[in-house]
DNA sequence: GATGAATGAGATTTCATTCAT
DNA sequence: GATGAATGAAATCTCATTCAT
């Protein structure tokens, strides 16, 4: 069943029909100058650039503001990535193996998507200060947090898990997540899979009872 | 008399008392505006602003560049947080109670200077963009966790911490606390000292033999 | 029948039933979207989007140009109002009586045609910038005002109406009846036909010998 | 007194000592510009261009938006029109004086200041679509003709003027001033004395009992 | 020393128009 | 015929920096 899921989320493009190839060529791009560069310098003039645009007018065509661009690209962001990581973090049921795969999943995103998870941590590192359309990404990230905090409180009350501050813990793994991917972005060379398997490691003696 | 005063000026950190006030204003506020609105979006309007100056030029003349202002705002934080941290740490011997002081320690600098770690995390986030003032701020940290990392390998030879990417651990750890400073500033409810409890214990819980 | 179509597009105007929907849909949002936000704002998006048209190049498809759907909402509202005015003016045999028709009748254009006569007056109002087609509205008006100040020095000589200005009292009388209309659009609730009587009383008493 | 009076008001730029004189030049080449091409079509290059100013960042510097510029135009407009208008009215008991007055003192404006009242008719008629800014000088101009709405029922009490809709006489007297200062500024020939007894007999007439 | 003013580059966005299908 | 896409100019506004006094 994990694979029907994952077969139907191959082919997203043919569900969202509307919108064009060239919109989907602008959020990758998108995707890739924030990752690289940071949001807010990711102006649309380096997006048209790198996407070999003529103007920065095609890209106020396809979107009617930066905000909206932004938007997209977070929501693509987070459907990638939750459609590669739900699957795999649900297939294993105590919160250990769970936790396991969640970073392993996070930072395999490292080799299929490069600059997804770099790109949204830079926008969000910036969504104080935008408007309400960053501000929109804060509240949504806060929300999965929330919720995966909710799931270690279970694990706690299960006893599989230590006593801690369950929403510091989230977002500490989070952040050592978003250094890794930020840091490959930096240092090709850089060995991810022994990264998870180091945060792992980390992670499992900082959660686990006894 | 100019002659010594040119000779002088090659060391330019013994004039740092001899500053002017304007300047300590200036960086002062930096470091704030930096910390509220991250690095790239403090523009010399908005320090102006906040520092209550009436023109942008007055900034310029004191210091010749953005980048130029950006290495004075990255040596103070630096030189404000080692003189805080260093002592603390080195009042202990055993790598652990060591780890546990240079958490503590940088998260006592949330109450003292609530705006510098944060600020300095920002210029950070930033540094593979902007021009060598940047890259040179990256270096200098990436110096840094390169010594403590030298420090966690001395402490696994010494059989007191386990066997464990120290590199990645620093990085680690420096995340978890930029996470917690950045947070302070959005949540100024946030219990920091209840924080500190949280990553020493986790940090200890990772590091530590057995 | 080639030749015959050519011969008959010199005379554009008997092609004027054969227009498409589109082109007639086109002016007359024209003019609403005129009428509401003036010449100047009155894009080709803001018109495509107010007809729910998809694109601004269905707009410049069928107009070669803004000057020409300009030229064509100006000729679409002169023929509806002199449509509704002239017979009801012509109707009339004492020149006072038909200075009172002739204002009834414009300001019952407000009743029939809410956007019509709003629409030219702004087009009029910006007709010194823009190039030779907004120019020749403004011919094209003073044209019109100078027969109806012609009639007026008609009856200034049959002793009917007092001497004055012809000129200047037409367009006296024309901004008068603009300003009613313009007002009409952004009071829905303003009272046209009292406003009538009142700019009847007003010229009449301005115009009339004794 | 009037001398006295007047004799003040022509140094205003001492008392606004805040303002420079670059300042003013913008204010000033604002108002030339609005008045000869519009309101929407005065942007800051063509400003900047009459000015001779070497780019529109300049006049940015100034003011902190084009909204900025237009409040300060109007309120330049406004308070020379009202230090012009206000006295020549007082000095005047009868209503029907007090009337002439007004239009005689309006139209001397255009000798004075030719562009003054052109740029404030081409504001106020685009200020359904702008944002605040102008909605406020359309509320600021109705404010005026209210209170001089009030002092023609005041007339009509005292049986000096006839029974009319005040408010709407007041809007076309002011549309009538309106559209001779614009013709004043396209006819440069236009004799505006003659037009301003011509409006003093129309409007006489039109208010005047009996 | 100090600063208000100026500058030109570059940001996002909207514009009328053209093009390829 | 018809239209979604593209285009480049121009709009307002912000930026770091320089200049004249």
């Amino acid at each position: 069943m994990q694979a029907n899921n994952s077969s139907i989320k191959q082919k997203p493009r043919e569900l969202t029909f509307l919108e064009s190839a060239r919109r989907v060529q602008i959020i990758e791009t998108a995707i890739e100058v924030i990752a690289d560069i940071g949001y807010p310098n990711a102006s649309f003039a380096k997006i048209a650039q790198r996407a070999k645009l003529s103007s920065t007018g095609i890209i106020s065509y396809h979107f009617s503001s930066k905000a909206e661009l932004t938007r997209e690209v977070v929501a693509e962001v987070m459907r990638v990535a939750e459609g590669h990581v739900r699957p795999r973090v649900n297939a294993f049921t105590t919160h250990s193996d769970r936790l396991r795969a969640f970073i392993e999943a996070n930072l395999e995103l490292t080799v299929l998507y490069p600059n997804h998870l770099p790109a949204l941590a830079q926008i969000y590192s910036d969504s104080r200060e935008g408007g309400d359309a960053l501000r929109s990404v804060a509240t949504q990230m806060q929300g999965i947090m929330a919720f995966q905090a909710e799931r270690m409180r279970e694990a706690q009350r299960l006893g599989e898990f230590r006593e801690f501050d369950a929403q510091l813990m989230v977002t500490v793994i989070r952040s050592a997540i978003d250094t890794v991917v930020l840091r490959k972005i930096r240092e090709p060379e850089l060995d991810v899979a022994a990264c998870a398997r180091e945060l792992v490691a980390i992670f499992d003696l900082a959660t686990r009872k006894r």
